[in-house]
This record gives C-alpha cells, structure tokens and sequence, in this order.
DNA sequence: TATTGTTATACTCTATAACTATA
DNA sequence: TATAGTTATAGAGTATAACAATA
C-alpha cells in the first residue's frame, strides 16, 4: 500500500500513528493485570489528589461525570480505591486503597519498559527532546500582559 | 487538579495528550464537512491507491475488513469514492471520484491550518523535529543483514 | 436554583463469527 | 481450502437526559 504524500505531511496524522504504535504496546502490557491507559491515568490522578470527587476527576480526564462514574466503579470493584465521605453528604472523597499503590508500583516498571522499547530508536537526547515538544503541543496561549485592559 | 509525576514523565501518557488536543481540532475542523480523522485517511489512501481493496485499505488502517466495510460504506453513500469491478468477481477496486477530489482539496486547507494552530508554540525547527521524532517513535526494527543466515 | 451522584439509554467504533461467492 | 465481501451481533467507551438528594 503506497502512502499519500499530503497525509504523510499532516502533524495530526503523524501524531495519530505514533500514538497508535505506544498505547497498543501500552494496552497489552496492562491488559493482564486488568488496567487500560484510561483506568491508569485516572488511579495516579487519584493519587496525587487524594479526597478528590468523581466531577473533578472526569474533568482532569476530559469525560463527563457519566462516565467517570464506570471508571470508578471498575476501579472501585478490583479493590484498587474506593468512595469515602466527601466534604458533604452528595461528593464521594476518592482514596486509593493499598492494593492500588501495589499494582501501580508493578506496572509503572511495565510502562517504563514499553516506552523505552517504543524510543529505541531514538537517542536519549532525542527522547528528552520529543517529550519537550510533546508539553509544547496545543494552541498559543492567551496572552494576559499586567497592563492589560480587557 | 494537581498533576502526578509518574504520569507526567511517561511519554505514553504525553503522547496521549498531545493527540487528543491535536484530534479534537481536527475533528472540530472535519465535522461540518460530514468526515472524521479515519475517513479522511480512508479517503487520501484511497486516493495514492486507486483501485486498491477493501482488505488491504484495511490492513493500512491497522482495522479488520468488516470494519473497513462499514468505512467504505460511509464514504461511498456521501459519493466521495465507488466500488468498480476488481481484478476478479470478488474483489472491489476501490476509486476516488470527482467529489471526493473536491472535498480532499478544501479539508486539507482547513487541517494545515489546525495544525499551525496545535503547533503555534512551537518554533518551525522544532516542528520539524518533532515530525522527524514522531516518525521515530516504535520498536526498533529487526536486523537483517545480507550475510544474515536465518 | 445549582450541583453531585446515579441510572437508563443510545451512539460510535471496533471485533468476532458465520454465510456467500468466488478462487 | 482459502479468500473477499458481507451481515449480524456484541463489547468498550463515550454522551445525553432525567432523577434524587443535597447545597
């Protein structure tokens, strides 16, 4: 199959294949301990926010209260968090449980591992440099000079 | 929401980022004009491989053919594409028509100018380095040299 | 009134399996 | 036997809408 020069040349396009190549090595990797890249993201959200509610979460993830509801309760069900009293009688206080810090320890190794096998060919310098450029990604920001008027 | 930094070091989880800003402008650009990512990729494919099937533009999707169907299905119904007869009675050669030409030239306008926008904070060396790092990004390929006895 | 959690429902994309008609 | 297209069905992930309890 030939490529198309044009999509070849679409930033997006390129960022969707490499995206592709990591999260299905990244998928396989966690499939066996019952975690996907959502579910992971969302337990080391969780972490670094203990007590935080499921509105808050589903923002940082950018899903709706909805469906941060299913992550939760999957990841509630595997014993990794789960819901305690809020700060009032209608928010949950999300908490992970020491079953989450032990399977996050394991697969962290297993991330790491994959990431390197998915930079293998580039040097470490160039590693450093496609993460730098990956934070870069997204529109300009809004400037907002100290002597600004609006 | 504060951030956590295993997550924020694990160049999946960047490149997760990065594309899910990058694909929801494109997407955004894309919908008024009735495509999505996928079907503007079926579509240029399509078009560097005239006559090409379903299988295969498939196969280069990274989908199986049952959903390759459904794809073609959609692009055919909005007349950017048809089915002519294959090289044998049960294959289809898959061709852009005159529409889709159209549609290809306008939408890729409007996804150059997305990605200057998702690139905006970048310098144009650095866009190009991040092009060439993408292209990167994968395992490192099997070696196979010429006296390679296996 | 607005917000949080919850439930029910639906939509999209994908996969699997089975069928058909060819090869 | 194997392959290309097709169809039916199911699963994952997401969204919307409505409801109850609470703020």
């Amino acid at each position: 199959m030939k490529q198309d020069d044009d999509l070849e040349n679409i930033l997006g396009y390129q960022m969707q294949r490499a995206f592709q190549i990591m999260t299905e090595d990244a998928r396989r990797v966690l499939e066996p301990h019952g975690l996907t890249p959502a579910k992971l993201t969302a337990l080391m959200l969780i972490r670094a926010n203990p007590g935080c509610d499921q509105t808050a979460l589903g923002l940082a993830l950018s899903i709706n209260r909805s469906s941060a509801m299913k992550l939760v309760n999957g990841l509630a069900a595997r014993g990794l968090i789960e819901r305690r009293p809020g700060r009032n009688l209608r928010t949950n206080a999300l908490h992970m449980l020491a079953h989450g810090e032990e399977q996050l320890a394991g697969v962290l190794t297993l991330l790491h591992d994959s990431d390197r096998r998915m930079s293998a060919r580039m040097t470490d310098a160039e590693q450093r440099s496609l993460f730098a450029l990956l934070r870069k990604v997204g529109p300009a920001r809004t400037r907002r000079p100290k002597d600004s008027t609006d």
